[in-house]
DNA sequence: TTCGATGCGGAGTGAATCGCTCCGCATCGA
DNA sequence: TCGATGCGGAGCGATTCACTCCGCATCGAA
């Protein structure tokens, strides 16, 4: 128990990295009713393994919800810490959006929020407050968007159904045309649609199939595992 | 089983349409996992009801989701009768939005897909093809803007996590607030959120109550009846 | 090489929930 | 009053859930 208990402590770290990570993708593709036997198969961990570092799935959530409201509070202060305003405003919402705050908005509620927790969001919101007045005093965002409009907006591109559905059916080859498509969206939903464009849209234009392939049985489901 | 029949018949078709109506806005909150029970309890009619309409649950979701190709393409169609290519767009987008073929996303390919429901998809398809070739032509969408970039961003756009979670947890007195929100984040998307707007946001400014409410514990679950 | 300790994977467990069936009852025209 | 009809929901077997527990592989120390 003194300091002799460096054994193999960076495999229980790798594990414990190996877990959370896996936690947050499950938890993406099947929101709340995300199970642990599926989380711990995508990490490669057995479930006991699982509940030696979290007494309950509900503690494995929390901790996750936590590091989520860390990466949210950098993901503000570092856009606070670029000079031009706007390019500010985009660092945030793509950093939160990648990191996916809205994707563990269905375990909202699932569980007690600490004072760790809410101090975090509150310190987050003030800084997303300064960047969008900050934004609004350089007169580059639209005028009426509040910091909420803002949040709700990342929330909602958050999610990715087409990516779930691709991690569903274990189509890994389209995946990354996916990940295109999905750049596209986001740059099209913060630059808007209208013509006037900030610039050519970014990778290729996404082809059909990312739209019928859906549509077709799923010739393999998800192994779930490794 | 002549023309006798019509007895209480407006009955039937008034439980018809409430069990869809039920079954459309379970689906948008439980998505593939949602179960018949909550289904009927919705509608306000009794499993055996629902059952005796449709053989199965595949059935149901089957000819909910052939009512759903149906009115996107008459919105397309709409569209495309308007003379303002921008308006028609959006009407499409919008009405797309609304009824929410994104909120069917995932019951994709958990049924087969009828021949009709394939001619509808692709009536739909070449529709909105045009929709956004003559926008392209007057020039008021974004270069590079492809129809699958579109239909993408409508799914996106078509879930609404909040209003999810509001019915989730019955917390009806905010639901106006989040119907509000939700048009604005819409209007942002479907125009920009870089300053040179197309006019005001619509509606009053959303609250913080909006995303803090949703960090409580649910003090009563939905009844999910009545 | 042998031995105790440690952390591992996953089969097993009771509870909960699923889609679906079936039956008693209310409500109608005759 | 009576047969017919459609209703709501209790009940069924199957499945899935969160969680427990145990045999085994792997290590340092002797």
């Amino acid at each position: 128990m003194t300091a002799s208990r460096s054994w193999r402590s960076e495999e229980v770290a790798r594990n414990d990295r190996a877990l959370l990570r896996a936690a947050r993708e499950v938890l993406a593709v099947d929101g709340a009713h995300a199970s642990v036997a599926s989380i711990a198969a995508r990490a490669g961990v057995g479930v006991g393994s699982l509940y030696r570092r979290y007494r309950t799935k509900q503690e494995l959530f929390q901790r996750l919800c936590l590091i989520a409201l860390r990466d949210y509070l950098d993901a503000a202060n570092e856009g606070l810490a670029m000079d031009d305003p706007w390019a500010g405003l985009v660092h945030y919402a793509m950093a939160s959006i990648r990191s996916g705050p809205g994707s563990l908005a269905p375990v909202a509620g699932t569980f007690d929020v600490t004072d760790e927790m809410t101090e975090l969001a509150e310190r987050g919101d003030r800084a997303v407050a300064e960047l969008v007045e900050r934004a609004h005093r350089a007169r580059v965002l639209r005028a009426g968007v509040t910091a909420v409009d803002l949040e709700l907006l990342i929330e909602q591109l958050s999610k990715s159904p087409l990516q779930e559905h691709l991690q569903r059916q274990g189509r890994t080859e389209l995946y990354d045309a996916a990940l295109n498509a999905r750049e596209r969206i986001i740059a099209v939903a913060l630059d808007g649609l209208r013509a006037a464009p900030a610039g050519p849209l970014p990778g290729q234009a996404p082809g059909y199939e990312l739209f019928t392939m859906r549509w077709a049985p799923p010739e393999d489901e998800q192994p779930a595992s490794e």
